[in-house]
DNA sequence: CCGACAAGGTCTACC
DNA sequence: TGGTAGACCTTGTCG
C-alpha cells in the first residue's frame, strides 16, 4: 500500500515472494479447509458473501455479511435485506434479490441442505457448473470463490488481480476477464499449467498472485 | 469542494 | 444459439 510497483512481475520475484509468503499462504488455505466441517448456515452465508464481492471490494462484501447475518439465518426477506444493504453496497437491490432467490432455491431443491448438495457432486468441475448455472449472481469466478472458501482445491479464482498478474507474467496475452464458462476453462487451464512448471500448487498461486495485488488478507 | 474513476463481475435484453 | 452492450448503483479515494 506504501508504493505502486510499476515494473512487471517476473517469475524469479514469484518465487522469492513465495517463498516469503509459502508459510501464510499454507496457513490460509487450512483455515479455508476447515469450513469443511462448516454447518448449513455457515455455507450459506459464505455462499451470499461470494454473491456480495461480485464486481465490489472484498471490504464492501466483510460490511454487507456483518449487517445481514442474523437476516440470513432468520428470515432471509428480501425487502429487509435490500433496507440493510443500503448504504453499505453498490447494488442493495439486485444483490438483495440474488440472496432471497438462493435462498428459496436450495430450500426447494435441497432443503436447504448445502452439506448435501455440495458432497453429492463426484467432482468439483461440474459442481462449479451447477452453482454458475443455478445460483443467480454467481458466475465462474464467484463459484470458483465459494467454493475455494469452504474448503475446496483444484479451481482458478480468475479475478482481475490474478489476470493482470498472470499477463505481466507471460502467461496470457491479454488480462480481460473470460465472457463464458470455455474462455474461463481456457484461462484456468493456462494458470494450471504454468503452476505446475514453477511448482506452485494452484490455490496457492491463485491466493499468492491477489495478495501481490491488493496486499491485504495475508498481511 | 468537485469531477473522475475504481471497487476480487454478473445478469438481461437484444441482435 | 452464441455474442455483445448496457444495467446494476454507491461509496471511497485521488487529483
Amino acid at each position: 500500500v506504501l508504493c505502486f510497483n510499476a515494473e512487471l512481475l517476473t517469475e524469479k520475484e514469484l518465487l522469492e515472494r513465495y517463498s516469503e509468503k509459502k508459510h501464510l499462504i499454507k496457513q490460509r488455505l487450512r483455515e479455508f479447509s476447515e469450513k469443511r466441517n462448516a454447518n448449513n448456515e455457515e455455507l450459506f452465508e459464505e455462499l451470499c458473501y461470494c454473491i456480495l464481492t461480485a464486481n465490489a471490494s472484498a471490504r464492501m462484501g466483510i460490511r454487507c455479511i456483518q449487517a445481514i447475518r442474523e437476516e440470513l439465518r432468520s428470515g432471509c426477506d428480501q425487502a429487509r435485506l435490500e433496507k440493510l444493504l443500503r448504504g453499505r453496497h453498490r447494488y442493495p437491490r439486485k444483490r438483495a434479490e440474488y440472496i432471497a432467490r438462493a435462498k428459496k432455491y436450495l430450500e426447494e431443491e435441497h432443503r436447504f441442505n448445502l452439506k448435501e448438495m455440495l458432497n453429492n457432486h463426484e467432482d468439483i468441475h461440474s459442481l462449479r457448473d451447477y452453482l454458475a448455472k443455478n445460483i443467480t449472481g454467481l458466475g465462474y469466478k464467484e463459484a470458483s470463490h465459494y467454493l475455494r472458501n469452504i474448503g475446496f482445491t483444484g479451481l482458478a479464482i480468475l479475478d482481475k488481480h490474478v489476470l493482470n498478474s498472470l499477463r505481466e507474467l507471460g502467461v496470457i496475452r491479454e488480462e480481460k476477464p473470460p465472457r463464458n464458462r470455455q474462455e474461463y476453462l481456457e484461462l484456468e487451464a493456462e494458470m494450471k499449467r504454468f503452476s505446475e512448471g514453477i511448482r506452485i500448487p494452484l490455490d496457492e498461486l491463485d491466493l499468492l498472485l491477489w495478495s501481490e495485488k491488493t496486499g491485504e488478507v495475508l498481511k
